[in-house]
DNA sequence: TCTTGACCTAAAGTTAGGTTTAGAAATTAC
DNA sequence: GTAATTTCTAAACCTAACTTTAGGTCAAGA
């Protein structure tokens, strides 16, 4: 039972709070890439625990999965990343966590506006802007009219 | 074509922007609560314009649908909805983001004291405060554990 | 009148992010 | 050496918030 011979699944995930059926999950949305043992069954590097601890932070922020993924991608790959390597993409979630909070604040002026008239008549109210797209779901043309003047 | 006939689903699709079948949609969900005409079509109120901006304002927010019925439940069922009714369900919707946006500012504080130390140990990540309801899909335990001294 | 376009219902499909199930193989514990 | 755990894969199922499809009805205009 040497270090070397890596984790197993259920013990990353002891580790981690996530359920088995999430890590594997993630591993098909190429988020984490383990390697085999002899029996064909996964193990998993020490410092994958912070690369899971990272991907749950990063959803905690709202980002998908995909998006993770790209972050992630600042990591290096040959090599366990060191503190640095951490520090930098946590950078990089940062500022996607200051856009959002920024995008909110702006719909909040906005809905003030709204409010201060009490009419929730647009263009003021806030769906004019197109930025958010982490709150995008669905799909097709999403504006926003208000009960005009003219018919 | 009396102002008492009401709008017709497209019409309703054409000055919202939402798909007819979102329309219908959020009728079954208990959002918009059209009547028939003759021929069993549906009509709406012009004040149903406003209602649906209303649903995709608190959307934009992060609300879920089931949410947004709580909140518009706040308005008056036997009439049409005056400025002021509309005035107290946005200070609804105002506490709500503010406390979101307090949220991810606390978050990001968090993850700037892990972008300090550079190492996302834990417990100061986050994901140990358990408020972001809104955030929070899937089942299951969250917890998040770091590289700890002890395995 | 007749034909097009809008509308109807019910059911199935879609995406994200997973979980559950089933049956088989590997590991661990005694 | 055998029993109990774990793990494996593949596929089905789940929720939210919709869209699409299929087959039929209603309404408006020339």
């Amino acid at each position: 039972m040497a270090v070397s011979e890596g984790l197993s699944i259920g013990a990353l995930a002891r580790r981690t709070g996530l359920a088995v059926s999430a890590i594997r999950y993630y591993e098909a949305q190429g988020l984490i890439s383990p390697w085999r043992n002899p029996g064909g069954q996964r193990r998993y590097q020490r410092a994958d625990i912070r690369r899971l601890s990272f991907v749950m932070i990063a959803q905690q922020f709202g980002l998908t999965l995909p998006e993770i993924r790209t972050v992630l991608s600042g990591l290096p790959g040959n090599r366990t990343p060191t503190p640095q390597d951490w520090k930098s993409i946590s950078k990089d979630l940062r500022a996607r966590l200051d856009q959002r909070i920024d995008t909110l604040t702006r719909l909040r002026d906005d809905l003030d506006g709204c409010i201060g008239c009490g009419c929730l008549s647009l263009p003021k109210c806030a769906l004019y802007n197109p930025d958010d797209r982490a709150q995008a779901r669905g799909s097709g043309p999403r504006y926003l009219m208000g009960d005009a003047p003219e018919g």
